[in-house]
DNA sequence: ACAAAAGTGTTCGATATACACCCATGT
DNA sequence: ACATGGGTGTATATCGAACACTTTTGT
């Protein structure tokens, strides 16, 4: 074909919960341009790749996990968007379960967990893809139920309230959180109990887990209106 | 870079609605791979045009439109898509204001409206986009105004609710629908009136315009719960 | 006068919101 | 016994759904 080509990336925004803030996933560039800057993790596509595998490679590269949420987000194709020449990238956000030690991956010189309250100057049109994703998770999880995915499979109803509570920046009334879980028929309780977070004080809570294709089940209908 | 590049195209989704159905414009491709066969508008990202240029760009070729709504709908990249090598389409989709004559473009034997409920066969994976297309349409339909964009400038509320009842397939209530849309103060009055389209028989019917913006303005705020 | 389409309010049920106390456990 | 966090119900306000008649015009 006599047509320009151009590269191709895959950018993936990762969220993760630690302690009482939401958290991104970035790398520190070892190599030109913006050596030294903070960045998005993602990486070139591989010819015999689809987007969504790519996505996935860059992910286990950069953290390992199993099971992810992953989710196509937006394509950024900006002629100046990256100095060395015309780099389309396909960005795509992920949500994880925990605070796994993140890995430097081979362009990276360190990697490292950000409070989205607190990010650093970033790489590129970073800034903006991660505006973009944290206003797409924010808006996922009002209408649909993909808060399980930022908590390991066994969690408690106060564990998921909190969840919500740090990415959505508010606080939720217990009651009606609860009902409104519950009554949308994602969670399955356990027989299991866990006991007092702090220090073992309080009364064990009850485990819940969440039924497998619930964030499809509830697509549309409102969760927190 | 030593990285492998691809072609990027942008394939643009464009809906009208015609009498009493949702139409899509489709290009009879002139040259292989799929010659002869119906396929959505598209072509190559130019080296020195943004994503969203080249697909207004592209729009204009098909059909001579001024301003319309064009919204980033996914990234299409199966290694597999497109026979004559690694294709990575960014898909776009338009609504337009009426039944403007289309245009067969440079790569087209032929171009024409089709109804969304009686589509041809289609060529590359074009019917899985234009599957995505319309169902985000009616999602976005119902959850903020673009609906508008489907109309003239100046339009009646009877025509804006048949627009509403052709995307979504379903009647709605008259009186509900005007009270909706009247309190979301998205319309503006205009003091013209129009005579009844069935051969002028019927009373003449208020004209309504939109606010500019109100697409944004209504965002979050569910129209048709 | 009649045919055709525009316009207009109210009632009822469902759902969201606000709110405070008792329960189980560890120390 | 007390400190800590888990768990539960009800009353009120708001919003959506259902529903039928009057008005204005052309013929």
């Amino acid at each position: 074909m006599e047509f320009a080509k151009y590269s191709v990336t895959v950018d993936i925004v990762i969220f993760s919960l630690h302690q009482t803030a939401l958290n991104v996933l970035l790398i520190r560039r070892a190599a030109a341009p913006h050596k030294g800057k903070w960045a998005i993790p993602g990486g070139f596509v591989n010819s015999n790749e689809s987007l969504a595998t790519a996505a996935r490679r860059e992910l286990k590269e950069e953290t390992d996990v199993g099971e992810v949420y992953l989710e196509q987000l937006y394509t950024f194709g900006e002629p100046k968007r990256d100095p060395r020449g015309r780099v389309i990238t396909v960005a795509y956000f992920a949500l994880v379960t925990r605070a796994l030690a993140p890995r430097a991956g081979t362009d990276a010189a360190e990697a490292a967990w950000y409070s989205v309250n607190a990010l650093p100057e970033l790489a590129f049109d970073h800034a903006e893809i991660l505006k973009y994703a944290l206003q797409r998770l924010r808006y996922k999880l009002e209408y649909t139920a993909v808060g399980f995915e930022l908590l390991p499979n066994e969690f408690t109803l106060t564990e998921l309230q909190t969840a919500y509570e740090i990415v959505l920046g508010e606080t939720l009334d217990k009651r009606n959180f609860r009902r409104r879980l519950l009554e949308a028929g994602i969670l399955v309780e356990t027989s299991k109990f866990r006991p007092g977070s702090d220090e073992g004080r309080g009364r064990p809570a009850q485990l819940y887990r969440y039924k497998k294709n619930a964030v499809t089940e509830v697509k549309a209908r409102r969760l927190f209106p």
